[in-house]
DNA sequence: TAGATAATACCTATCAGTAGGTATTGATTT
DNA sequence: AAATCAATACCTACTGATAGGTATTATCTA
């Protein structure tokens, strides 16, 4: 993962630096002025630029991240100083990811990167397969899901039974097995699990062949 | 400005309390536990929460300002332990105004909160009031409110006539009452609406005075 | 003080869903 | 060819919820 500092202070940037090379980032800068940042994101488009709210020159830290986020994808967290308080509305607009004030701590700075760049990479995260209860639902033949999906949907099995074209026995029955595969004692039970779990979405079922 | 506090460790909550009331905010809580918080939102509707991400209870207080945000206008900064980093992401998706790892300075606090509040109100497309499902519960009283989110959890009228120490046939007349209120044909149809919405928290109710 | 409402409680009848079977068909697997 | 399973269908008995009443008490409000 690439970042790029945009820091005026050299000492502060060069303890971020370090930091950050050390942690296994590739670090560009540190940029001091709003051309030099310019000039250094199009040669390495880095992934995350952390940028100081106020640097030297006529242009600050926002005009900069705002310059580059109208053709640019990339993700921002500031820094600011107690005393820039002015700044602050016109940085948030800039929508970055977190915004850190000095003083700050290293655990707050990596953390808050971390989150940053991950803010993107998110429906891989969670935890699918453990619930016994999400395991169970998956194993539904395709059937079980399309009625649980109507029943979920708040059809009763008269209007399901209707919809599907087959008798309301055999719904009862594919809902009997449901609750059976699943482990519910009740309907709200179940459908409280589905909602939860956002498995309230049609499926196409068939017709694929 | 009105701060609601979510948070379950009660000297930390005191401090915010002092702080933030310290600095001319209007304080609320603490909320301990999920369903506190609902209800304490519900009551001041606060400018801003400050939620710590772990709070005890099955629901976290990314779970709460989720759920409150499907409906409701209000800033959130979500407070942090280190360790905390697997809801990170989570907590994220909220699009919270701030994030705080603690331990955090009083300074980046009262930063922070000042950054949340001036962040401009967005176009107010939000739906909270239009909705006349939604204001018919929130025109629901209190016991139908706790009866209904009972129902919502799956108890069915005997359990709950049994939880309240009432009869069942105040708990149906509660239900019948509450059906013909919201609209709905079916309990499944209420139930839905109310997870959908986020209402299935219970409340305490009375016991105030 | 009269009227409205919330919360309580009960009755009857009916409807929807659950729990326990059994059973046939067609497709897939061994 | 035999075994398995998904999908279909029916039966009985039972439980839980809904729809339609009525009614009492307490509190709040105009």
């Amino acid at each position: 993962m690439k970042i790029l500092i945009v820091e005026d202070e050299q000492i502060v940037a060069q303890n971020l630096i370090d930091l950050l090379t050390a942690n296994g980032y590739e670090v560009y800068g540190p940029a001091d002025r709003h051309d030099r940042g310019l000039d250094l994101f199009s040669k390495h488009h880095p992934d995350l630029i952390l940028c100081d709210v106020k640097i030297k020159g006529s242009l600050s830290g926002i005009d900069l991240i705002r310059h580059l986020k109208q053709h640019n994808q990339f993700k921002t967290i500031f820094l600011t100083a107690y005393g820039d308080e002015s700044l602050l509305a016109e940085a948030w607009k800039t929508q970055p990811e977190a915004f850190l004030l000095k003083p700050y701590s290293e655990k707050q700075l990596l953390v808050s990167i971390k989150m940053a760049l991950e803010v993107k990479n998110l429906p891989s995260t969670s935890n699918a397969d453990d619930d016994p209860k999400i395991r169970a639902y998956q194993e539904l033949s395709l059937r079980e899901k399309e009625i649980l999906s109507l029943v979920s949907k708040g059809h009763t099995s008269k209007e399901i039974s209707e919809e599907l074209f087959i008798s309301i026995h055999t719904v009862d029955t594919h809902r009997k097995k449901i609750l059976a595969k699943m482990g519910f004692q009740s309907l709200i039970h179940l459908i409280i699990f589905v909602l939860k779990n956002g498995f309230d979405s049609s499926y196409e079922i068939k017709n694929a062949f």
